[in-house]
DNA sequence: GCCGATAAATGAACATGTTCATTTGTCTCT
DNA sequence: AGAGACAAATGAACATGTTCATTTATCGGC
């Protein structure tokens, strides 16, 4: 064939880097189908391979192993999470209606593909090498910094009175969700009500402290 | 050979159970040696039996999978452990030394073999099937039991003013537990010291809370 | 002490993640 | 257009967790 390709603007990159586009995402589409049908443990690399229409060893030059994978698909929805986690985040309001509007959309994708989630946390823990580790660490990290933005706003403009690193109130807040959404996914099918009230119980429970008797609240840790 | 067997206090059971304990203890130490040695991932099964003397077949009665074989040396120490930590639970303390005491043991154990206890992180997110999966239910609910405890008898005797559920309190705290656990091991060479600092500034601001500005500490958060 | 019944042990066979030497395709320079 | 250089694709080969039909050991009753 001489015929000239110059109608699809993707032409305008290489066939190298336009056939390396094509073949990820066809290998994403088809783990993520194959993950939803059978998934994580059943599904294997070779189905994955032969609906992706790619030989058995092209997988692992897309995705450092089986693992990979996941995260693979994961970080394309992860992005479009955040911006939407972000985006919602009412300006002058409570920090604990903030904090809900921001995890919000993390129950709501969630509860949508249980399994997938459950998957994704179990495989998540101590990760630290793999193609995908850099952009989930950033993922992570990002998440963690806005709430820090979120806790230091709030002590700057008054609503808030702590003198505590707002890095570690981050974190904390983090490890909190974290740890519900464990317990929220652990069970049956996981309601996203249900999920988000007990979220929000909790983060209600850090944010007042759980104090002294009697009317004087005065801290009883020492500094 | 027709020598009777009557000097060991362990004759009194049959052949059969103790050949079976017996096996049962080779395995452990053969696979928490290798495990210790070569990691968790680097360790075969293969290896293990052939340093426990058995068949590579008998390991999977004794464990349901490999996995399993790492809860298997886990609850013996954790048995252990779980006694030592409660007995140093102070009677007349403050809720922030009893959950302090209470977690100390634990560190200074996983921090004695930090990859051990990574492996066994890793494998322990929602894991709910297996020989050893009910033990290990039992263990994770008896340390939050304890902790709920912990918590009516501090509001119980009025040290404590919330009015929240302990049970979810309790919950809480062991969530900000396992979080603080999981950033500690995930750098590099854990140090208790550290580990425990960190850990008695998060639960310090648990229970103080954040807080509204100024001098009135009334709650934030509706009910 | 012998015998059927039952439990335990075993390793060959299998399933599947991963590696890597070889082959195939694309690009660049002349 | 052809040649050489480089990147990508590939599946056979390997490593290792797991299953299971077969073999071996132990038990209770006679």
């Amino acid at each position: 064939m001489s015929g000239i390709d110059t109608e699809t603007p993707a032409a305008a990159v290489g066939r190298r880097e336009r056939n390396k586009a094509e073949k990820l995402l066809r290998i994403k589409e088809a783990a993520y189908g194959l993950f939803a049908e059978k998934g994580y443990d059943q599904a294997t690399v070779r189905d994955i391979a032969r609906r992706a229409g790619v030989g058995l060893g092209t997988i692992f030059t897309y995705a450092s192993d089986k693992r990979d994978l996941l995260f693979l698909i994961f970080n394309d929805r992860q992005d479009e999470l955040r911006r939407l986690s972000f985006a919602g985040i009412p300006e002058d309001a409570d920090l604990l209606e903030q904090l809900m509007a921001a995890f919000a959309p993390f129950y709501r994708q969630f509860a949508a593909e249980p399994d997938f989630t459950r998957y994704l946390l179990r495989e998540l823990t101590f990760y630290t090498e793999g193609i995908q580790a850099p952009r989930f660490q950033d993922g992570r990290l990002s998440i963690v910094t806005r709430m820090r933005e979120l806790v230091e706003d709030a002590v700057a403009d008054g609503r808030l009175g702590t003198a505590e690193d707002p890095r570690l109130v981050a974190e904390m807040i983090f490890g909190l969700y974290q740890s519900e959404l464990r317990l929220w996914l652990g069970g049956g099918t996981p309601s996203v009500e249900d999920g988000l009230g007990r979220l929000r119980r909790v983060l209600a429970i850090l944010i007042d402290g759980l104090g002294p008797a009697g009317e004087d609240r005065r801290p009883l840790t020492k500094k």
